[in-house]
Order: structure tokens, then sequence, then C-alpha cells
DNA sequence: CTAATGCTTCGGCTAAGATCGAAGTATGAA
DNA sequence: TTCATACTTCGATCTTAGCCGAAGCATTAG
């Protein structure tokens, strides 16, 4: 049935990051989802019988997208009634707590403090949200250069954006990604602030005391 | 999550009974379901906490129905793309085969052979179906008289309809309800063609080897 | 060619939750 | 009052399905 297929969290996520309209490989989804490809392989051939989602193949990816508008109708009106009753997503997803504090989204920060950040960026002025892309205000480009030593020029790039909003599957809200998010969490490692976790394959970012001191001094949400 | 809450089959069914706009008390709905009142009732509240229905306490039955057509749209929403998927629900529901062949529905027959009895005098032109209810044709009744001796004029009832359509949970269409599907079940009984079943409580149905001869006569799918 | 990458399949583990029996509460009937 | 009905709560069982490790194609890079 198809409403048990939207009822998994980690397909959800899956079909949650289709929405925005792009095909997306299998391992970005699982990536997005927070599982491991043999677990999102055995996911999309299901949301795949279902019809939801049609699979296109190119080179050695499989890219997913949602097979029509009526779908991603359903699918906004089920998150419509989940936001009516107050209870948006029960924080499923990874079990470890870990990585859902933080955790690496490709080159960039994702998890509680991902999202954390940017929020924080917003508020302060640093970044604008325009109606369908962000971008790093004059503050912003003097606060990066002043706090982290990042030059707002050389993130310049011919195919990707400086700024971009990506969708955060644990905490279902945005984080920082694009050249400034990728630049950030780079230099959060060399000033060993933060370091991926030396275990092979993970994703989980640990944070070190003095780290995380200074990352609540330029994003701390004052609590 | 809601999608997973219309994910369950049990709670499925229950929602679908719902789609008819009427309220329908716990115990109805559990019997719709096939379940026990117990698991029925934890499904309701789950429902409820999901915003999904709604209470009405009315003495000592408490009547649910949906909280808004919203609620409904997602819901046919849900249903539309299961059709288009080309699978109408995975035949979920009782484990007992028995259970789906033959049931008691309040007093009339339900379950494999109830929805076939109904397609069947449709097909017969024994009863009609106008837009949103069903009736008895001339050809029917003098059918019913002369197969069951059943007195159509005695079916009449104040405040019960002759001919009602309710939705089979198991198969997911419409067998026969109202004084004809009682007084059909009876005669059934009376004939010994089917008999409930013994166990306390078992709301499975019975059918003689005479009996299910008599009745692929006359309702047979022709097979 | 070989090596590496993207993805899938298989098998076993585990946890979530559906289910029901038994017992408890509330309302109405006798 | 006592009994019956409608429903809920608690506790235990058990099935389902998500999950990952290991291994197996398939495709591309070198």
């Amino acid at each position: 049935m198809v409403a048990s297929l939207v009822g998994d969290p980690a397909r959800a996520n899956m079909l949650t990051a289709l929405l925005s309209g792009r095909a997306l490989t299998a391992s970005e989804l699982a990536q997005e989802a927070g599982i491991t490809p043999q677990t999102a392989s055995s996911h999309l051939s299901k949301l795949e019988t279902g019809g939801l989602i049609e699979p296109e193949k190119q080179g050695r990816h499989r890219y997913y997208r949602l097979t029509g508008t009526d779908v991603a109708g359903v699918l906004e009106g089920l998150a419509g009634l989940a936001a009516r009753a107050g209870h948006m997503r029960v924080r499923t997803g990874p079990k470890d707590p870990a990585l859902r504090r933080a955790r690496i989204c490709y080159d960039h920060l994702a998890g509680d403090l991902g999202v954390q950040m940017l929020d924080s960026m917003k508020k302060q002025r640093l970044i604008r949200q325009s109606k369908d892309a962000m971008e790093l205000t004059g503050e912003g480009k003097r606060f990066i250069a002043k706090a982290l030593q990042i030059d707002a020029d050389a993130l310049l790039h011919p195919r990707r954006p400086v700024c971009k909003a990506c969708l955060d599957w644990s905490e279902r809200r945005h984080h920082l990604a694009g050249t400034l998010g990728a630049a950030i969490m780079e230099r959060f490692t060399e000033l060993k602030w933060a370091a991926r976790d030396t275990t092979p394959g993970s994703r989980v970012v640990n944070f070190s005391r003095n780290g995380e001191k200074r990352f609540a001094a330029l994003f701390g949400t004052g609590e």
C-alpha cells in the first residue's frame, strides 16, 4: 500500500528530498536518509514498485525522480496534515545521537549544529534569503573574513553556488551547503574545532571542547 | 507521522469506512477492520492523536468521524496513487482465509461471497443502483420470492433501508446490507445452506456442500 | 586488461509495533 | 442494587520489516 511506503521515515526523507523536483542518485538519497546504500536500494525498489518514483539510468548512476505532480501533491497534502496536527516528524532516522548532532553531508556540516548555524547566520543577517536563492550579505563577507579567514571572492565557482540550502534529513530544516558551506567545514577542520570520525566511512563529526565553545560564540543560540 | 498512521492495514480500513462521511462507533470500526475491540482502541487513539479523526461521546458509545474534508482529500489522493500503480491493497487483514471467504457483518453476509452476491444481483438486474441508493427491482422482488421465499413487502422498515451497500473491508468493495441483506442471511441459515461458526464470538460463516452449490446456482460467477 | 565506483542481492540480526487475553472503568438497563 | 454493554489499559507474544555486513554484478576510468 502506498501510505505504508511513505510511512517509513527513511523513505519519507528520500521522497522529501525529491520534492524539490530534481532527480537524485541512489547514493545521494541514501545519504539524505542517513542509511547505507544497500538499505536505500531496498527502499528505492519498493518505491519504484509502488509507482511513486521512476529511475533513469545514466552511466553507473541511477537517478530517481517522482513519477508525477500528483505524487508530489499527495506528499504535500500529507505534510500539511502532519503540520496541522502539530507534529512534524517524530525525530526518527539514525539511532546514533552523534550522527544527529553533527555530521558530514557531502562536504559540509549537517545535523543539529548545521541547522543551528544557518539559522544563526540568517538571524545575524550574514545570509539573505531571497525567493529561491540565498546569498552572502556584505556584513556576511566581513564576518567570514574576520572570524574564519575565508575570502568571499575565493568562493566563487563556475558551477556551484556559494550559498545553498540543503534539506537536513534529521532536523527537517535547512542547513548551509554550497562552496561557503564546504569552506566553513574545511576551516573548522583546519582549526581543529571539529574532525570527521576516524571510523572509515563514518559521517559523524566530532567537535573538540574548544571548537564547541568557539562555534557557540559565533553561532550560538544564546541558551 | 501521518503516513505511517494510514499505512497500517487495520487503520486504513477504519479510515476507509469513515470516508463515507458517517460517524461510526469504535466497535463498528473494529468489526470493519477485522480486529478485536482492544486493538481497535489502540489504533483509534493513535489516529486521534494524529489529528485524523475526532471522537464524539454519546452514552456508552464513542462515535468517530474524520476531522475534516482535507483529511478525506488526502486519503482519496492516496487511494488514487494506489489505484494508478495498479495495486489496490495487497490483501491484508484477517489471516484467517475462512474469515475472508464468508463472514457475518452485523447481520448480513460479507467477505468474498458477500461481494460476489451483490455483484451478481446487480448483473442480473435484481438490484438497481441509483446515484446514492440501491433498490430492489420488480424482477428482483420476483426473484427473492421464488428462489428464497422472501416477501419484499415484509422487508420495509421504518428506519432501515431494504438495500444498502456496505463496504467490505477484506474485498474493498461493497456487499449487500439492509433488511434484504439480513433476510437473505437468515434464510441461508434456515435452509441450512450456511451456519455461523460455533466458536463463540467468531464471525466466520461456514457454507454446507449443498449450500455452496445452491448459492453458486443463484449468484455464481459462471467460472 | 585491472581497478574503482555505483548499485543490488543475500542473509541474519534486531527493534518496532500489531495483536489479543485479561482485567479495569464508565455508562445504561433491569 | 446488580448485570450487561462499550470501551480502555496493561502485559506478553509474535510477526514484520528495517537495517547492515558481505559478496556479487555492471559500468567507467586508467
